[in-house]
DNA sequence: GATGAATGAGTTTTCATTCAT
DNA sequence: CATGAATGAAAACTCATTCAT
């Protein structure tokens, strides 16, 4: 950065999209209690107290994140609703999938939305995230309609929310830790780990009976 | 209690009830932040430094309340198993649903165990706890298949798989806090936050296809 | 042991004894902060609060301990007073060497008798060491004596003293820790660690020329 | 001080300073265990967690602190080396042992260097004392050089190491605890504790002979 | 007399947050 | 406006010591 004050808009919109880098940076590699302003200024070119200028706490820097993730999600899925014209259910739950695989912080960052990232949130912030998601979710609706032209609206929400809380439930189960395989082991039965992607692809097909 | 130190057994079980109480109570009322040793110290009879006697962390303890809850969980399944000669797909659904219901901590405490609750185990407590968690499957397969005979193995087990993961992610989006609501309110957007109960009925109904 | 409860005499020194090689086993592997009443405890077959009955402090303790080594490295010097007629002096000073190479703890218990044994010890304990101590001199004195007939009482005083004093200083600076090896190595000096047995007879030699 | 903050360099010595004297006073008037970052931060004007940023571990303190006490000893011996053209034995092992009655903190340090000063300090900061610390060694063989010019390499180095040594052994010997001396009184033994100054002269007169 | 449960005091350590520079 | 030094609060953790059983 070749600025010691971010005087413009875009110099601002630069150190929050540093801050946001960090601090996505050290949740991919450990968890939320590793993300702490302290870890945050260290991994960012400017100190600790500079980020007080931009966030005050960090779960609203996780909500940034999270909202990225999602726009990112969101880009994808309408990406894919674009580049096909028709698709059978298996291979829309296969991509539709897909779009989760490739953004799993997502499911990650949601997981603890509701128990960890809203505590320490202005209301202001919060309800610009609602906002701001809500408004995201018109081109799931439009992918799903596409694919199945013949289901009702209500039936397309049902897939929609029953599969995103179904998927929510699954990525846990099936990104364990090091540990966590060991104590399975460890623990006599012969329980095999799912993959992710597999398993998000079946789970799918079951609910989108309802889209039938 | 009427004992200074605990020197029998059962009054060992006593103290560590007392422990898991006050976890259960602190973690009720707000979020595993919350669930420290100093506040555990405060809310049970003896002090903070008694308690290392029975738990080294913080994670030990809440491992046993979700174990318990497990239990409880398990018993009540076992219950209505046991209550009922034959159900339709929607009674079972419902009352399927219910034990969830009485079991709310259950999903929360599920939903931490694997970014949470094993960070600070020991190898033996988790393994301790994986096998339990285990070997506590098989009535929640009987319950499925009593009611649904013709049902195959494999549908059973998919259902089994899909529903809890469904009910862990669904969970959380029909528990929200004051202060989520609030968001949502001043969002703008008239969404209704559903009643987990019901939620949790529908989402089974759909997934209960694959048990036709 | 195959009592419950030390009531003769011999029981109770045979805890002592457990005590002490307890103490010392710690004290072997470790340094003077690891060896406490808990650590003592649990290396015992008696419980920790049972010492408070043999011992007040862990002083104490490694008072008594020291006193034994004391009492082993004298009888090591008297075994060699009496097993030769004369000595040259280079034999003298390898053998008297021997002695200490024989007992290595006593050096280190004694570099940290001023300091920290003292401290929390009663004066009673501590008299009690301290006639001892001076009641086992004699046995050095003659040794000297017979090995350098002609040596004035003053010189063979100065001799003792002189060599006991360099020989604790001696000590640590011989048995380095590996991270202390480490630090020198790092540091670039090709400074060569001396061997403790070779460099503490070259001393007692340049000492001894008080005897001539 | 004049500054709430440490911002220049010389601010930052300046609060290293403080640390080290805080440490010092300590120390001088209690032992080792009584050093410790509650103890330093009350006696300084910042707070407890000020010194973290300083310092990491106590340790690193007392290093410093040894550091600073053998530089000064090197300069007084420096000075005496300069201050006279030539010495006779005895009154070059008076002023040599006078360097050390005017640094006997280094002494005390000295002895807890290897079993207590290492432990909890960084390789990186024990490398960094070693590499001073043999860096100064110099002056020392310069010094015995000069007043004993026709003296070898060799027996200058086997007079440095012996005389510090038994220097290193003889301080706590000769400054008993007031405790100390009240055992010694009791014990009945008519031994008198010798004086520190001429005792390190006497054995430096002995461990001389090794120059001629 | 022996035990080990219970306690409390003491220390370390880590961060969020403030504020002088 | 940016900084990073300073702080204070909070939590973990460990033992010596007491005392009910």
């Amino acid at each position: 950065m070749d600025f010691k004050r971010a005087r413009t808009n875009a110099q601002v919109e630069e150190r929050r999209r540093e801050i946001l880098q960090a601090c996505a940076d050290i949740y991919d590699q450990g968890d939320v209690d590793d993300v702490h302003f302290k870890a945050i200024g260290e991994k960012t070119s400017f100190a600790r107290s500079t980020i007080y200028k931009y966030y005050s706490t960090k779960e609203e820097i996780l909500l940034d994140l999270l909202l990225i993730d999602v726009m990112n999600w969101i880009y994808d899925v309408r990406e894919f609703t674009d580049s096909h014209e028709s698709l059978s259910k298996e291979a829309f739950c296969k991509t539709f999938a897909q779009t989760y695989v490739e953004n799993e912080r997502l499911l990650r960052l949601m997981s603890i939305l509701y128990s960890v990232l809203e505590k320490n949130c202005s209301l202001e912030k919060l309800t610009e995230f609602k906002r701001n998601l809500m408004g995201f979710m018109t081109p799931i609706y439009e992918c799903v309609k596409k694919f199945f032209p013949s289901a009702s609206d209500e039936s397309i929400q049902a897939f929609i929310s029953t599969s995103s809380n179904y998927v929510l439930g699954l990525y846990p189960s099936t990104h364990m830790s090091p540990k966590q395989k060991k104590a399975i082991e460890l623990s006599g039965y012969d329980y095999e780990i799912s993959d992710f992607a597999s398993a998000c692809c079946q789970g799918f097909m079951i609910i989108a009976s309802v889209l039938d």
